[in-house]
DNA sequence: GTGGATGCAAACGATTTGCAAGCAT
DNA sequence: ATGCTTGCAAATCGTTTGCATCCAC
């Protein structure tokens, strides 16, 4: 049993929800899932284990583990919303490949402490931040 | 007439399309209105100097000032597209106020330096990147 | 048994598209 | 006259919601 799914029984029990075969699949498959999966991805991947299951229900699920603190959404260009699970190895940001699609994640503290600087400048409180650089992958540039 | 306005003509020609009132009025509206409009707010302000004109038409006028290199499409959390028309008086980035969604420009060159050596460092070859600060602004912290 | 969870289909909001009519060239 | 552009309505895409049924507690 992961720790992940230790987590997320434990905000289930104590926000009187229950846990079913469908949440405990969908778990499975987006920590399972490396990087940022989309819903429409994760469903495909999902109705190959469990026909059955519901769009609607991965949609459900993955508000529940963002709520849980186990997901967290990102926005990249395209019109989809994407679904991280390995944030918590600690802060990262992103360089996106434009034409294959690929996610690159890196963390730099230097830049982090400058963005921390031109919050107080401003006088602002950071809830969160994003950096996302957007070009071609070694791979793609030909 | 506004540089602008020489430079949308010039795209127009130059791609055999033709000028109308309403791509002449969208695109004044839209240089007059500072910051980082939707295509619904862009609309609402259009319907009171025309109000015959079509929320399709301003899409499709937006698409063609992007194209035309006069407006870039930007994703904040919402769920909308905002369009930006300053940006070629340089570069910045955003700090967004989760409150009252104020949004707040910044540069700061050092930031970008660093940047430019993370993608040099991932051999990703740049097209364009963003950094959004999400939080309080000042008014906003009570 | 009861209330939350499911799958489906319908509803939704933002954006796009097909079409007949209009207007710039 | 030609064909790009318009406004409208219908279509689309990702996501959410209503509802009857189902299942974990």
């Amino acid at each position: 049993m992961s720790k992940e799914s230790e987590v997320f029984r434990r905000y289930i029990e104590r926000n009187n929800l229950k846990m079913t075969k469908q949440r405990e699949l969908i778990l499975e498959t987006f920590l399972f899932s490396r990087g940022h999966v989309s819903a429409e991805e994760l469903y495909q991947t999902l109705i190959e284990k469990d026909p059955a299951i519901g769009l609607a229900t991965v949609y459900r699920t993955l508000s529940l583990l963002c709520d849980a603190g186990l997901a967290q959404q990102r926005h990249f260009g395209d019109g989809q919303t994407r679904y991280e699970h390995d944030f918590e190895q600690g802060h990262h940001d992103h360089l996106i490949c434009v034409n294959c699609g690929k996610i690159q994640e890196f963390f730099h503290p230097h830049i982090e402490t400058l963005l921390e600087q031109v919050v107080a400048d401003h006088n602002f409180t950071i809830q969160n931040h994003r950096v996302e650089l957007y070009g071609l992958c070694p791979d793609c540039q030909k």
